[in-house]
DNA sequence: CTGTTTATGCAACATTGTTGCATTTTTAGT
DNA sequence: ACTAAAAATGCAACAATGTTGCATAAACAG
């Protein structure tokens, strides 16, 4: 689907930045950073981007990924509405290539995670992701 | 045991800011966030804390139990050596009163975790901490 | 006590978070 | 297509935190 039906669909208004955001998030496999969506998006004041960050994070549109240092990462949500961030992936960060990717979990750690009394819960872990893994590292 | 002999046993220099920070996350049942820390040791300079902060962490005397929106909250290991932080508990952040606490997990969660292939992995969670969960909110 | 090693304090700068407000853009209604 | 209302954007401004270099002070081994 379309960033700007995606928009609509959510009753949101249709601007630029919200577009490039969208297609930023939705092109890459992996979160991008605030400070690598800050450079595709330099062409926006950085206080648009913060704050279409916060609108489409509240809406259900993306979630930050991953946060550390100050450096939090963004990647595309798919299932979520609303405040309701339900996400059953885990983050993980790369120790090698320091990329961060969302990944499926087992449905037996899904089932240990919903019996926990929380409104939210989220996995990260460090180690090799997928690309790599195989390169060997 | 005193802040003093565990700076010993890590073969860390004793120093009055490392005591401090140790002394403060000792006493304290929940994690403590930068600013709180930085508040309660503004004696010594920030860069300094800084440094201890990481240090500690380094070494597996403390480490980070939450971070978000730049606020990064503090909390005392037990059981941790060198870099190998092995938190087999979870991260709450208190979604009434604001604070963070370390939870132990059950014997069932750390096994699937101990299942995934990755070198770290630290749960963090929102809802109410014990404390508040019991006065309603 | 003394020299060596290490930590600290301070300056400096970068990045990010956050808010207020005037201006521009988007949208809904005509 | 035009217009008014609602909402988003750009800009200024400031706070907080992350991070490094370097001169000075403190800790420690002998
Ligand atoms: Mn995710
Ligand atoms: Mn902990
Ligand atoms: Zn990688
Ligand atoms: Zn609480």
């Amino acid at each position: 689907m379309t960033s700007e039906k995606t928009l609509k669909q959510f009753n949101l208004r249709i601007t630029k930045i919200r577009i490039a955001v969208l297609d930023a998030l939705s092109a890459s496999p992996a979160a991008l950073s605030y400070s690598v969506l800050q450079d595709a998006l330099s062409a926006f004041d950085r206080t648009t981007l913060y704050r279409t960050l916060l609108t489409l994070t509240d809406h259900g549109l993306i979630h930050k990924a991953y946060e550390e240092n100050g450096e939090s990462y963004y990647a595309r949500c798919f299932g979520c509405t609303g405040q309701d961030h339900h996400h059953e992936h885990l983050h993980l960060k790369c120790s090698s290539c320091g990329g961060v990717e969302c990944l499926e979990i087992s449905e037996e750690l899904k089932l240990n995670l919903a019996q926990l009394p929380f409104e939210e819960i989220n996995i990260s872990a460090k180690g090799p992701c997928s690309s790599c893994a195989i390169q060997g590292g």
